[in-house]
DNA sequence: AACTGCCCAATTGTCGGACAATAGCGCAAT
DNA sequence: ATTGCGCTATTGTCCGACAATTGGGCAGTT
């Protein structure tokens, strides 16, 4: 009997969970529905594993998983764990090392730039606190006075993350993350091979700005279009193919 | 002395990164160099304790954090460990996850959805394959066979995903997947609160379907950001408050 | 009172070993 | 070629142990 193609009759994986897995989703239901908050401390370990009914060894591997997926962590020296909320830095390194081993070329990651960060900026525009606009500026002026330096690439990474703040939409904020860790080491490539390409940047980014603090979302929609549009010009200029896949690198 | 507000000494935090960070670390090296490619098959655990020179538990540990950062996985019913590389579901959850825990509003999604959506069906439409416009049209098929059960909201994802599929960039792909996933359970409940809105949804559905057939991309991006608009005024009709965060269920 | 140094208990990181369950695999039998 | 059997390797889970380090209390000093 051949029962490859037939459709009839369908059974569901049986799920077979291991006890970490039971532990790490017990803690996650916990954290979701907020009965643990962002900056509570967790139980030590041992505790754990007395009110789970398990080893500690299992414990901390339920702990493990919750830990990378940035969802417990602890200051610096400290020794107890907390819950803590994924930070954009956090999710964007996971969706970006997904991105590069999904074999993203530079002409996706420019394309999607091109699609989210002119809207983004035209939201900016319109809802910026006074707090943003600071952030903003202050952004703009590291660039500038770090104008000769390799540095200039993370500033204007910098930048575009204060934007995203400033929209006050964290899934846009989230979204145009990897996007920008993407962006950053390819751009500093194509800055030692295109100085002029750093005038073009602060320039670019100074008339956003001053859009922005005006808030008129028209222009620093045009700008931003302009400013992603020269990013494409520069790495041809560089010589860069726009078709290869973004570099491996960490 | 008083040195906290003197910026003219800082200090670098120590790393002091326990072991079994270490081992994932390396671990993760040789996945994204691509020595260790997707589909590989990991050794056994007391191999890599031998090999790193450390505990089996330590090993565990690290296999963990990988596991749940999508990069290692295993067939159902497999023993060994594969790498593998994060899916746009998997990375989906964890952004979706963040997201809820930012608090993230109905208008959030609505207005990410609103920028992003309309210029990847554009994007589609230029670019999608055959293939691409076949998956279209059976997602599209199921949507209208199922038009009477709570199931058309799965359909309705599905038909977002195809057309991510089909604009064939991974990182627009991956950009909208926990979007998908936030609007998914709102707009259930949307449906059952004001059915005329099915109707509406696989009217828009269709229509963006032959516009994407045709290569029409000015139409599929106009019928779009019709069908993203129709959300929003659905769930004005359905009395659901855009102001408030997204449900906390899992 | 505020600061310092010191000691102690609690907690984590890592290790070693153990064992049941079962997936993987070869081999025999049909 | 498929099925059935049995052995081995491997994972999941547990137990116990110990060094290192943190957190906190306590005494001593200024």
């Amino acid at each position: 009997m051949n029962l490859e193609d037939s459709t009839t009759l369908q059974f569901e994986p049986i799920a077979a969970e291991p006890t970490y897995r039971k532990v790490a989703s017990a803690l996650l239901e916990h954290i979701v529905t907020g009965r643990l908050q962002a900056g509570d401390r967790l139980p030590p370990e041992l505790e754990l594993a007395r009110q789970f009914g398990v080893n500690r060894s299992t414990v901390r591997e339920a702990l493990r998983e919750l830990d990378s997926a940035g969802l417990l962590g602890r200051r610096r020296g400290s020794k107890r764990m907390m819950v803590t909320r994924p930070g954009p830095a956090q999710i964007g390194a996971g969706v970006r090392r997904a991105l590069v081993l999904h074999d993203v070329t530079f002409l996706d990651v420019w394309e999607a730039l091109m699609i989210l960060e002119p809207p983004l900026a035209a939201v900016a525009a319109t809802r910026r606190s006074v707090a943003d606009l600071k952030r903003l500026r202050a952004t703009l002026k590291s660039v500038r006075t770090d104008v000769d330096s390799l540095q200039t690439v993370v500033h204007v990474g910098d930048f575009f993350r204060a934007l995203g703040e400033a929209s006050g939409n964290p899934a846009l904020l989230l979204a145009h993350e990897p996007l920008i860790q993407l962006l950053e080491p390819s751009l500093a490539a194509m800055i030692v091979k295109v100085p002029q390409a750093r005038t073009r940047i602060i320039d670019a980014q100074r008339r956003l700005c001053a859009a922005i603090a005006s808030r008129n979302s028209g222009a620093a929609q045009t700008w931003m279009s302009k400013h992603i549009r020269d990013f494409k010009r520069g790495y041809e200029l560089a010589g860069i193919d726009l078709g290869r896949a973004v570099a491996t690198g960490s």
